[in-house]
DNA sequence: TCATCAGATTAGTATAGACTAATGGTATTA
DNA sequence: TAATACCATTAGTCTATACTAATCTGATGA
């Protein structure tokens, strides 16, 4: 079974794909993706999201558990990592080969991600020298559709020291999400550890780049996932 | 009046600014485009074609004369001669940046004119210097919309020895327009004059790149409007 | 001049994708 | 446990764009 020949069927629309890549940021390890964030991210209608959900669990791109939410299957996650990797090696090249800024690069990118063909898409990351992570640090799926998982450090195990991003939080209950809102934690947010009292204690934080800082207890602490980002550089690896 | 001002209202669609650049394509100099050519283009059923021209004459993008066909009006033509320069801009770039060849060229530029951006595409003439002629020696709009009109010769007046591409048939007559296609002497056909005889004689000409030869009297040779063709090289002036 | 035929148009339908308004389900809170 | 509030879904509509089948027009040819 080639690849290539794995995904036949009708393409994908533009709304499809953007659908697809929508509910893969929203539904991380695993978890489902709400009808409500995929319409906020997408900046559509609640009801128009279940439209569309209802057509692409009929083509077996999601799995759609009602009044839970939606999950990729094993298809559909191909379709969203074939997305984001077009997505990051166009913001790459439009930097390096044609002198566009952080500004610019992702409106652009959001608008080719869905015309170029893969023969550009592998002509650019040839150009690039096939890079490994995208301008802002995210690892860029294979043209295989393998992608990097970033490992999740929970924030009270974090070093000190380390710049972090919020990636998931995981807990339910609104007290504490409601809370973590109003500290200004929610996903995507980047922070920087500054201290952890020894005995099960607090971990101190700077949110990035405002500097406030935040305590934040180690219960809380525990549900915190987040990831390691790269200070500067186009990767982990990155001198 | 800036003419960034000028084009308010909503963005074309894709399906419009195919069908602009096809008429555009299809009424040289003036000329009306037929349903059934657009139709043919496009790939679509002509029904679909009286279809969009309804809505595009209704904003005032073409000018419709019932079973005669249609026009651009000034708001159109600046719309497609923008798509024109995007097709032929990107076609550039992707052959001398990214290694493309004809082949793959086309169908490539096809999709990617519309989803780029009017700052992507002065980004890639940048690049290229800011070319006149794309890889056909077809001349570049510009960005403020306007054109090289290729002057045409008539083939009755075209000097022995020029290349030329026979672009326009000024005879609506149909036993002349069916000979002449019998002899494949259709719009976008490549030839060079072999011979021409004295006193108002016949055009001898060659077909490229079969090298067939076919000798046209000069009634007909008069209606026979071709351009010339560089021999190599990305424009005219081209060494 | 009239019949014919190719080409253009209208009529009616389908699909994708969006919307608003109304309804239904789940989970928090009292 | 009951009430409530939030969220998801259904119902019904709209637009763009395509289609097929049926009809109309205008040019050609006898």
């Amino acid at each position: 079974m080639h690849a290539l020949l794995r995904d036949a069927g009708p393409p994908l629309t533009r709304s499809v794909e953007d659908y697809l890549k929508a509910i893969y940021h929203l539904s991380n390890q695993g978890g489902f993706a709400a009808t409500s964030d995929i319409a906020a991210m997408l900046e559509v209608a609640p009801p128009s999201v279940s439209g569309m959900v209802k057509r692409l669990s009929e083509t077996g791109l999601i799995e759609h558990v009602p009044y839970r939410g939606v999950q990729l299957t094993a298809q559909g996650r191909r379709a969203a990592l074939k997305m984001i990797r077009r997505h990051r090696i166009l913001e790459l090249y439009l930097m390096q080969h044609l002198g566009y800024d952080w500004g610019g690069v992702h409106a652009e990118a959001e608008q080719l991600e869905h015309a170029v063909s893969d023969d550009l898409i592998e002509r650019m990351a040839s150009a690039l020298g096939h890079p490994l992570y995208d301008p802002h640090g995210d690892p860029i799926p294979t043209a295989a559709g393998e992608i990097e998982e970033a490992e999740l450090v929970s924030l009270a195990e974090a070093p000190v020291g380390l710049k972090l991003e919020l990636r998931q939080v995981g807990t339910q209950e609104s007290e504490r999400l409601r809370y973590l809102a109003e500290q200004g934690l929610t996903p995507g947010v980047l922070l920087t550890v500054s201290e952890r009292q020894p005995f099960n204690g607090p971990t101190t934080i700077a949110l990035v780049p405002s500097g406030d800082p935040r305590v934040v207890g180690r219960e809380l602490a525990q549900v915190l996932w987040c990831r390691e980002v790269p200070v500067d550089g186009y990767g982990p690896a990155a001198g």
